[in-house]
DNA sequence: CAATAAAAATCAGTGCACCGACGAAACGGT
DNA sequence: ACCGTTTCGTCGGTGCACTGATTTTTATTG
């Protein structure tokens, strides 16, 4: 009888919501290109040639991850990959004019989904939640490396 | 240059916010026992017997999920299943006393850890943010099937 | 009571997300 | 010019999350 109940932690409210928007998404924006497809899409309109493990910190993806989405955005054409001709390490990534399109075409889609996604709330609400959320993802990514004495004991 | 700002977008926020939760439990709770799991113990500590589908909506986990979650607690000795004499399709479930013992070792280190991931937030507005983000996911999740013509275009 | 429908669980396939280890390229200082 | 270090990308492994198809068992209906 010790259960806790977990409609009051933070953290599987953060999953499902999570996995709300991620159904919202296929239904209303496209079953193609996922969420975080489309948030590397982005990065690279706002700046093209950017090199992966960068974009990856733009839509907040750690090396792995990063490499499989854009793995599959090639597949599918919307992305071209360079290998830097100053930096042998590194690939330059740009999007193709089918990416450019899918970009502006998914666009208006993802506007119409999040105000779907936030109808519950009122517009104050919903300057709230959106200031709330982005404070604590914030801070909780910041707390990271630093040393951080926060370790599990066992 | 038509790129959107993805900090204003709830469904990036919550991936961030989900992901910044996954990374603080493993260095504040557990790294063997991950969050989802922790919410299947949960569940069967206050509801012992549930069957394998009942917990499944109980934690927000659709079938094929909630079979690979609870096949890991059974190899993990925390969790014993067996079939029900009444209904020969479902399995029962049940906690080994492994498994209590691990849930109530876990519990403390979920509240800490809850402080610390709402910290940078005031006490009025953590009580602000649970009540939003627990309307937004309910109000997605009864979005799903009712003839909903939200469907995507292309 | 047999044919059919519904429900519980599994399986195959795709995709996101992490970690730790590895190889190749570049940089730094001596 | 050289050796050690850092950085970029890859690879292997684990785990969550969904869909759609299949199997087994129960329930329903003609």
């Amino acid at each position: 009888m010790a259960a806790v109940d977990l409609t009051t932690h933070p953290g599987h409210l953060a999953r499902r919501l999570q996995q709300a928007h991620y159904l919202l998404w296929n239904t209303m924006v496209s079953e193609e290109i996922t969420s975080p497809q489309f948030a590397v899409l982005n990065a690279l309109v706002a700046e093209p040639g950017l090199d992966q493990r960068t974009v990856g910190e733009r839509v907040g993806l750690d090396r792995s991850t990063i490499a499989e989405v854009i793995g599959r955005l090639i597949r599918r054409g919307l992305l071209d990959k360079v290998r830097d001709p100053q930096d042998g390490r590194r690939f330059l990534l740009r999007l193709t004019d089918d990416g450019v399109r899918t970009h502006r075409r998914l666009t208006v889609r993802t506007a119409r989904m999040n105000q779907v996604f936030l109808a519950p709330l009122g517009p104050e609400e919903q300057a709230v939640f959106i200031d709330l959320i982005r404070r604590v993802a914030d801070a909780a990514e910041g707390l990271r490396d630093p040393a951080s004495s926060l370790a599990a004991p066992h």
